[in-house]
DNA sequence: AAACTGACCGAAAAGGCTTTCGGTCGAATG
DNA sequence: CATTCGACCGAAAGCCTTTTCGGTCAGTTT
């Protein structure tokens, strides 16, 4: 139950409502509800009382007000519509959802203009740290000097050394989907993947070089073919390296669309995935890579835990613990029935 | 700039950095910065360049404190993995975003706990009101009775009455998909869809029968198939459905992912789409319409739009514009090749 | 009986901002 | 010269909560 008013929706109760139906000051009544000792048990309860039968909450803005800490962080977002924020967002919701810290959600739809807009009604709402999340891996620009919160930025690093950022490593990752194919017994592997604009699709293609050399492997076709993240692209592909390299046997894809489309190109042309050719996809697309025939392994970057070691970043900043550099978190492989081991 | 610390992130100026920088009283600078008539041209410049070299930016706690007004709401979704959400958020952040209203957003993952967990912490940070978005159309119970601030459901209605609710019209997009494929020349047309538990399967369902119907038709097999939402029962749906009734020419699908399926399955079985069968699907998921083969043709449900005009009502509500009842917004088809008029 | 103790409660201030109202001062008016 | 009048500025209250500190009162102690 709330306050009785005009007949609109009823108006939050206040402590100086509480107060009053107990009877007592609103000091009193703040320290019964806060469980502060120098309450009488029976007083203490008539506060309690009041306070459940007015629905009371106190009122965090004064509360914060009071404190100099608000219990809130913004989350800034360059484009919730690429599949890449949501998950990173969706880990950063979760560290500080079980916290007692509410989360702002900003979308600067990928303008800068927009985006200093929502930095200055964050800051005017006194936020106590932020967290910038980006939809690519390549490095952005720093939000502005001399901010007076914290702020980590996610999945694309700052450009700026001492800003604080937490990212994937793009690297390990190519090594981990050409290891994982080593495994299944494959030496001649071709690499399709997306945009070479894109650093994410480069420092992949670099991790898997570096580690087929180790093994004094090289890629199939000498290099990595880069196109666009789509699945007529990994079709196309597909049958262009058939032709060419008779002998490939594994592709190591930039996406689970490339993936796709490389598996129905594999099909057609009636290679068998994953007894001739194995075929490793990534981003764990789980609509794509579990709908797939055969299923599709795929490595996937755990986003969400990018999100929540940002969050727990921002969280370690704002009680003091100055930080900074690139922190560049693991990926994994996610095996499915496209790269078994062949009996 | 911003105020000298301990070496920390400089804490933000206030009104009273500002006033003793300009050598003028906080009642002066707020009215100079807020460009009320007592100041002086000069005094009045003298402030904002204080105000300027310290990046001073109000307190909006402070002044929410006063106005009675957050301009604050909360978006309490109940799944945000869901990619129905998404949209929704996305919309209604954009509209409100173009304001000046900030958005808290909670994740309730799907746990009614954990929801009012969140529904107390935003009431207590004085939200003017909220948004509930819900990933399935099937209506859900209110958060509860007589909240302080207006509440508006998005996609999941509530099931009370009296609350206000903005979804998609089903039963309509389950006519528009059949007038489509209507207007392709189709009469046998077979209607593979998702869980029948699934409220928008069986609205949609129904849609599409009565359209029939009404032009004297009848679905191919005389009802609706349900099953999953996967490219799986897609595939197995259009196999069947072919050996069954051979001369089946349109498939209204109730999701992308079926729709893929049965394309598959189509294409398998020597069917040439939109040659002899036309096929549309539902959601209008560009990954997998836009690299469908042939493109598909889909039903897309404007959820950004059901999102802006959730925040729209709530806006109005909050400047108390008493509504109520469940909005049913109309989707629309978008063509693609898998639907293209034979010539 | 006087002084003291401890338990309990309330007045007041602080936090940053806006608004109202009263005050000051130079200029214009009678 | 005395009064009036704007223009401009500042003191103070209020929003809501928490915390500090001082006060009251019953019961103990010497």
């Amino acid at each position: 139950m709330t306050v009785a008013d005009d007949g609109g929706p009823a108006r939050a109760a206040t402590l100086t409502d509480v107060a009053r139906m107990a009877g007592v000051s609103t000091a009193t009544a703040s320290k019964a509800i806060n469980g502060r000792a120098q309450v009488r048990a029976e007083t203490r309860a008539r506060v309690l009382e009041a306070a459940e039968r007015l629905s009371f909450a106190p009122n965090a803005l004064a509360r914060s007000l009071l404190e100099g800490r608000t219990g809130t962080v913004g989350l800034l977002t360059s484009d919730l519509e690429g599949r890449f924020s949501i998950p990173v967002l969706m880990g950063a919701e979760d560290a500080f959802g079980a916290g007692q810290v509410s989360v702002f959600l900003c979308d600067a739809r990928g303008d800068a203009i927009r985006e200093q807009h929502h930095l200055r009604a964050l800051l005017s709402r006194r936020v106590d740290g932020l967290i910038v999340v980006g939809s690519r891996t390549d490095p952005r620009p720093p939000l502005g000097g001399s901010l007076p919160v914290p702020v980590v930025y996610a999945y694309a690093p700052s450009l700026h050394p001492d800003d604080m950022s937490v990212t994937t490593d793009s690297v390990d990752a190519g090594r981990l989907a050409i290891e994982h194919l080593l495994s299944c017994g494959r030496r001649r592997i071709a690499h399709v993947t997306g945009d070479i604009e894109h650093r994410a699709a480069q420092d992949r293609a670099a991790g898997a070089r570096e580690t087929l050399a180790s093994h004094g492997l090289e890629l199939v076709g000498g290099r990595a073919f880069f196109g666009s993240w789509s699945e007529g692209w990994g079709r196309a592909a597909a049958r262009t390296l058939l032709e060419r390299f008779d002998d490939v046997d594994g592709f190591f894809c930039g996406s689970d669309q490339i993936a796709r489309g490389v598996l129905d190109g594999l099909r057609e042309a009636g290679r068998d995935v994953p007894g001739d050719i194995s075929v490793i996809g990534f981003d764990n697309w789980e609509v794509l890579a579990a709908n797939a025939r055969p299923q599709l392994t795929s490595v996937d970057m755990n986003l969400e835990q990018v999100g929540r070691v940002a969050a727990q970043r921002l969280f370690a900043a704002i009680d003091g613990e100055r930080a900074s550099g690139v922190e560049e978190l693991p990926c994994r492989i996610v095996t499915r029935e496209s790269t078994l081991p062949v009996a």
